[in-house]
DNA sequence: GGAAGCATGTAAAGTGTTACATGATTTT
DNA sequence: AAAATCATGTAACACTTTACATGCTTCC
């Protein structure tokens, strides 16, 4: 039974200290570390339990004073499950989906200057985001490698240079759509 | 009721003289041109009897021979909804769910070479993706050209483009994980 | 006559999101 | 006393994927 990437998720931020659910929720919303596998509070529980029951994960209580708290660890096998993912040799295919090229890929259905405007909404939506990664998740990143840990700050700023990247990419066809003219030039192309 | 994504693709694809369920799904199989966003056969069918259900589509009986076929085309109220969605000034956040970036978030974990291994591999799938996308994706798109659609092209680009400074960035990497040195060395960082 | 392609769908399971629901404790 | 935070969960819905199911037509 294989596990899901969200599984590992899980797996992993309970191997880093994240013992109970709302810790693990917490971290999420805190750090943003696992920006490219996004996960919600509600299912951190079920997969918690699922985790458990097929042996990945065990729990003891754990209450502060009368509230309640449930405290995970790995067992063994969830730590050979974890170890074992990341030494696959295959990684699957990235997949990207984003409304935002869908939108771009139609683009032939809108005239040139609103094409050039889609694609101006397109390079400030990246610009936004290249900001975000920059300016909030990789200082977050930054605090976590005192603790030892480097890899955040490296997924953090892969984020950043790539929407930084996306942002000048939209830049260029956004030159190279005005550079075109509306009526057709007299042939300065290559053939 | 706001269509989806998905629902904006059957548009966009049988306003582009894809008619049927079959055409949409054999367009998507040649041209992989809504990279960006995949759909698969058994969302196509349920998809247009929806979008005709809900005014967007009508369709009619196109036979050939004693072989069934049915021909969408869209209403007025489908061109308005695809123009409107094109225009729309808001563009959603763009979301990349990637089960290799996830791995690399976790790779403290690993020994240093493991984690260099890692990312190695990380590094050899995008340049297979951008082969890909520039030999098999791209020259579809360019053929379609021909046809006066040039946006196809151009989303193909894109993501050659994407793989091809992915893999680059991820190089980078590997080597600057492999110049720190395993012990620990007398600082040569800024502070 | 058989293989490949054309054509349309369904069933079931898996996966994920939004909103709701509850209650204790700590801080202001 | 109220607000914020800690803590755990459920219900309903939305969406996607995998696998299955059927039958006709054209080409070899």
């Amino acid at each position: 039974v294989a596990l899901k990437p969200s599984s590992y998720l899980i797996l992993g931020l309970v191997r880093g200290g994240m013992t109970s659910g709302y810790a693990i929720k917490r971290f999420i919303d805190e750090t943003r570390m696992p920006v490219f596998w996004a996960t919600t509070l509600a299912q951190i529980y079920p997969e918690l339990a699922h985790l458990e029951d097929a042996g990945y994960l065990s729990s003891t209580d754990d209450p502060h004073g009368a509230r309640q708290r449930r405290a995970y660890s790995l067992t063994p096998t969830g730590e050979r499950a974890l170890m074992a993912w990341l030494r696959r040799a295959q990684v699957p295919p990235m997949e990207l989906r984003d409304e935002g090229l869908l939108r771009l890929a139609f683009a032939d259905n809108l005239p040139r200057d609103e094409a050039i405007a889609l694609v101006g909404r397109l390079r400030a939506r990246s610009e936004e985001a290249a900001r975000e990664f920059r300016d909030e998740i990789v200082p977050i990143g930054e605090a976590l490698r005192a603790g030892g840990l480097r890899f955040p700050v490296v997924i953090g700023q892969i984020g950043a240079d790539y929407h930084a990247w996306a942002a000048e990419r939209l830049r260029a066809l956004e030159a190279e759509l005005q550079g075109e003219s509306g009526e057709p030039v007299r042939e300065s192309r290559r053939p």
